[in-house]
DNA sequence: GTAGCGTAGTTGAAGGCTTGACTATTCCGC
DNA sequence: GCGGAATAGTCAAGCCTTCAACTACGCTAC
């Protein structure tokens, strides 16, 4: 579906007769295979982000957030872990919490054991809007990927995904 | 691995009997699929980004621009078909273009046929850009992702990547 | 021919994200 | 304990995206 103009680079290349590690370029299947899935991606990212953004006033970066203290003991996490675990960058979550503060369904409280650090505690409100909001974001994920999925799919998918999960969280960020 | 909690929102509703359209919770099997899923795209995505920014100084929204366009028939495409093949708003779109123009890479010109609208043009500067680019981000793709998967997997994603297409182009944005 | 409507594209303001610099605190070896 | 390196988090500047006007043109019907 792309880049025959790569492919054609590579005819010249391979036109050279040398055998060096000129790029590996994809073929055909592998265009197809690329772009589904760089495709589908998108869109479904981008769908589901809309769904929640619209019928809730939450976006998936804040909804990660409120998953994750939701289910953290004492509903309370370290900004570090918080951000690894929204694969967020400390500065991203900083603004993020602070703006989850605004809302009232975050508080910053000062470590103990730590006195750089920082917990990001779900408040009562916080856990409220989560609720709410579960519900239609579930609705989204069903419609828009399991319902479109025979098991046998949905099984592919894992596959696929911690497969480059394993790769992925080897690699440095 | 996520969700205790709405899982235990599903039995509270279960145990009342009632069999109107609750949420429909996700069980343990998707959850693991749906997280695997999700954490992999995001992470290949940012990977794949990142890499190319970094060693070429274009993000992925633009190659995708330069892409699209080195292989339209004159290396020219109207802006509104452009936003669909790069799956990007208009106006998102129109700021892109105003960017690579900057940059001397695209030229934005008046469609004859059409007095309302405008064509983008691949410049010779921006072809080769292009060209400079593309080795990399296939390498990266390579690294990331081919070379992580069998032959199967490869085909799984694409049999899922078109499927997810099939439903979410039939969607209204 | 011109009123009215739909389409193509741009613009500017508002807000989110990234980068890099910065502060504060802890850990480690001596 | 104490100096230096590492860690936790915040902040400001700049870029990108979104949203909501807004301009300009084409199409249709009267």
């Amino acid at each position: 579906m792309t880049s025959q103009v790569w492919a054609a680079s590579q005819e010249a290349k391979a036109g050279s007769g040398a055998p060096e590690g000129g790029p590996r370029w994809l073929d055909a299947e592998e265009q197809k295979a690329w772009r589904a899935w760089l495709y589908s991606a998108q869109l479904l990212m981008d769908r589901l982000d809309r769904d929640l953004t619209h019928q809730t006033g939450i976006s998936h970066a804040y909804y990660e957030v409120l998953v994750a203290l939701s289910e953290a003991p004492g509903r309370a996490m370290r900004m570090s872990e918080l951000a690894d675990r929204c694969l967020s960058s400390r500065s991203r979550l900083s603004h993020a919490v602070s703006r989850l503060e605004e809302r009232g369904w975050v508080r910053r409280q000062v470590c103990e054991s730590d006195g750089r650090g920082q917990l990001a505690v779900l408040t009562d409100d916080g856990f409220a809007a989560l609720e709410a909001a579960a519900p239609i974001h579930v609705e989204s994920v069903r419609t828009h990927l399991f319902d479109q999925l025979s098991p046998a799919q949905v099984a592919a998918m894992r596959n696929l995904g911690e497969t480059l999960l394993r790769h992925l969280d080897g690699t440095a960020p």
